[in-house]
Parts: structure tokens; sequence; C-alpha cells
DNA sequence: TATGCTATTGGCCTTTGGTCCAATAACCGG
DNA sequence: CCGGTTATTGGACCAAAGGCCAATAGCATA
């Protein structure tokens, strides 16, 4: 449970071979991480606990019995599961390879590998994943706020950040120019926006689209 | 110089072996693109003209005398040529499929390949191309009326998209707030916009940020 | 020196945006 | 039927943004 001393990542380590994991296993938990085995992608899946303290990355052996590197990669991919990958082989091929980086993978190792290879991969996997879990926190944040406005007032910012005039919204929703001042009041207000330029920003941040 | 009939776009192939270049050539022009041959990087480099009419695709040898594959496309990232690559090899390495990928190629065939993966991965390389070109002649665009300003139009819009009232800017620039209106008229009338929305997006688009 | 561009400011007036208080109406679950 | 939420509108008022016309000053180049 206790990792060696500074807590700076879990790394999940996945391979079929037990000596593996446990030499893996150590190198990773001397560098200072946080190291958890299991012995196929299925296991992985049934126990792996989504990074809620620590940033993690995923090791995992490209071939398996059953579930493979791979399909481990689409499945992570498939439930949105924000986890970078490294990929270990013994006799990788080309085409996989190129197959698991086109799907984000951060390093494709042959073993045997340079344990700095490794753990200079994790480094870059673990940055990796507290970049991306920032821009992911933040977007959740802004998505939360757009679920507190009721469909009208996510109209009208539809319209707002399309930079209509309040009359112009007014007659397409075919209302009356106070009543769009009053939503969009209450739009910057549930969005904590001061401006029109931040609201901007926080609506292309989430993908919420200016009305055409 | 003339190709079969449509011309849906160009492949430039570079392989130092002449009857690779005979036949990816052939398979290339047969598809209906218009195939152009260098027999080394630096004579590629030399003779390509950057995509103007048609977008373009490169086909290349991961190992040539001289300049090699992934030598010429960190060429071709440094210059900021944007150049979808297909990287081609005999004997091709995990970690040089690997740094390849990481770089950007759309795919890493081994030889012999299936013809059939080859105008996958052109098809796939010239769709990038044109999307990625759309795009960045968008932003070159906007970028273009960005010089157009003064510095002194520059600094007030940067603080403007980052939502500051025209009074608070005239504070921090340490002049009147009759000034700021006018650089700000300016801003939008260079910049062809007609809203703060407007402008917030195209400054987003061209990296503009907004002042602290 | 003259001309042109830029920055700066003033006044005046109109349009827009935003706030406070208040009120009506529809709808929904208890 | 009542209380809570949402949508809607009104009036009064103030602040902010923009347009139009005009003017001064610094600077660089022809």
């Amino acid at each position: 449970m206790m990792s060696s001393s500074n807590e700076c990542g879990t790394v999940f380590i996945v391979d079929d071979d037990a000596s593996v994991l446990k030499g893996i296993s150590r190198i990773v938990r001397l560098a200072g991480y946080e190291a958890v085995t299991h012995t196929s992608a299925e296991e992985f899946l049934h126990q792996a606990k989504p990074s809620s303290p620590s940033p993690c990355c995923l090791v995992v052996d490209l071939t398996m019995p059953g579930m493979g590197g791979l399909d481990l990669q689409q499945r992570l991919i498939d439930t949105g599961t924000n986890c970078p990958v490294i990929f270990m082989s013994g006799n990788g091929s080309i085409p996989a390879t190129v197959q698991a980086m086109k799907r984000g993978a951060v390093t494709f190792l042959s073993k045997p590998f340079d344990h700095d290879d490794l753990l200079q991969a994790i480094s870059e996997a673990l940055g990796k994943q507290m970049s991306v879990e920032n821009q992911s926190r933040r977007v959740i944040e802004i998505r939360q706020r757009i679920r507190n406005l009721t469909d009208r007032e996510k109209e009208v910012m539809g319209w707002v950040i399309s930079g209509m005039l309040n009359k112009q919204i007014a007659a397409r929703m075919g209302i009356v120019e106070k009543t769009v001042k009053v939503h969009r009041a209450r739009v910057m207000g549930k969005m904590q926006t001061q401006s029109v330029a931040e609201l901007t920003r926080l609506c292309a941040d989430a993908e919420f689209p200016p009305n055409r």
C-alpha cells in the first residue's frame, strides 16, 4: 500500500509474466512511483480505480492470453478513461506499433529495454496525464455550470456568444428585448463570467457552439 | 507533367531504389494522383515546391544513403513545411516507427506492403493535409489582419478580449477612455469583426493571447 | 519643409447593456 | 390547492459602447 517516499504517481503494470511484473514493479518503485500490478487486462479492468489523487499511467504487454494490449487500449478509449498507455513487447510488429501510436500510446518499448527508457516514458506519460487531466477538470467544471442553465438560458447564451445584440436575439426568439436581458444576466451569473469575452472562451473550451 | 485525369493530389515519393520509385509511382498514378519522384532526401528538399494548388503528401523510405527518412521528416517540421509523411521500410525497427509516429507520421509501412494499404495511407494523408491546410489558411489570414494593427491597437485588443471595460483599459494604459474607444473601433474595423465574441474567437485561433 | 501616419483628446448624441423592483402566467410535485 | 421554478414583461435609471466631426502633436520619410 505505502510507496517508498515521494508520492508522485501511480503506475499500473499489466503483464501475464509474473517475473516481468516483479521486475518492472521494482524499477518503478525505486523511482518513487507507486506500482500496481495485474496479470491480465481483464483483471486490470475489473480492479482499476480511476485516478483521483495522483496521476497515473499504464504499462502493458502487447500480447497476453485473452485481451491483448491493443484491445485494452481501445477499451480505455471507448470508456473515456483518460490514462496514457506505454506498450511493451517481446516480438512486437510494426503494424501493432503503428496502431498503438495512432491511438495515442506514449511509446512502444521492445523487450528487453533499458530501465531509463521506461522511466522516461513513465515520466512523459504522467506529465501528459497531468496536463490533460487539468484541462479535463476545467471542462467538466464548465459543463457543470452549463447544466445549471435552463433551456431558454442556453439558447440565449448561444446567441450571445455568436455576437448578436439583445434586440436581434429577441427578434429571433420571438420575445421582447427585456426578457433577453434577464436571461442574459442569469447566464452571466450562473457561468460566473464578467464579460462576453470570458463567456466566449468558456463556451469554446466546453465545445458549446454559437448559434448559427 | 500531365497526370492521368482527375487532379486530386500530388504524391512525392523519395527512395534511393529506382525500381521502387517506378513501382510506387505507377500505383499512385493509376489511383489518379500526380506522382513526383526523387532518389534522395536532399534532392527532394532542393526541388520540392510547396503545395499551392492541390494537396500533397510524402512517401519516403526510412533508410537511404545520406539523409534518411526520419531526418527528412524532422527537417520538414523545422522548416514549418506542412506535408504529411508516410514511411516505408524494408527492415524497419520499432524505435524508428515510434519516433516517426510521435512526430506525426501518417503511418509506417513495412515492405513489401499491400498496394491498398499505401493508397489508404495516401488518402488519409491528403485528407489530413487538406483540413490542416484549411485551418492554416484561416490562421494566416487572421494573423495578416493583426499585423495591420498598430502596436497601440494590438495592446487595446489584448485588453478587450480579456473582458476589460474601456474605462479600465484607459486606466491601465494611462490614457483617456475616449482614446481607447478610438483604438477599439479601429481594431474592430481592421479585424473585420462585428462583436467582441467574434474578435475573441479570431484571437484564440490566431493564438493572440488576452492581456493578463 | 511638406506630407502622411499614429496617438491623443474633446464634445455631442444615440444605441446598447445591465441593475433594481415588481408583476403575471404556466407548470409541476406535494 | 399551495409553494417553487421558469418564462415573460414593464418601468426607471445608470453605465458603457459607438458614431461623427474636429483638433493637436510627434515622428518619419519624401
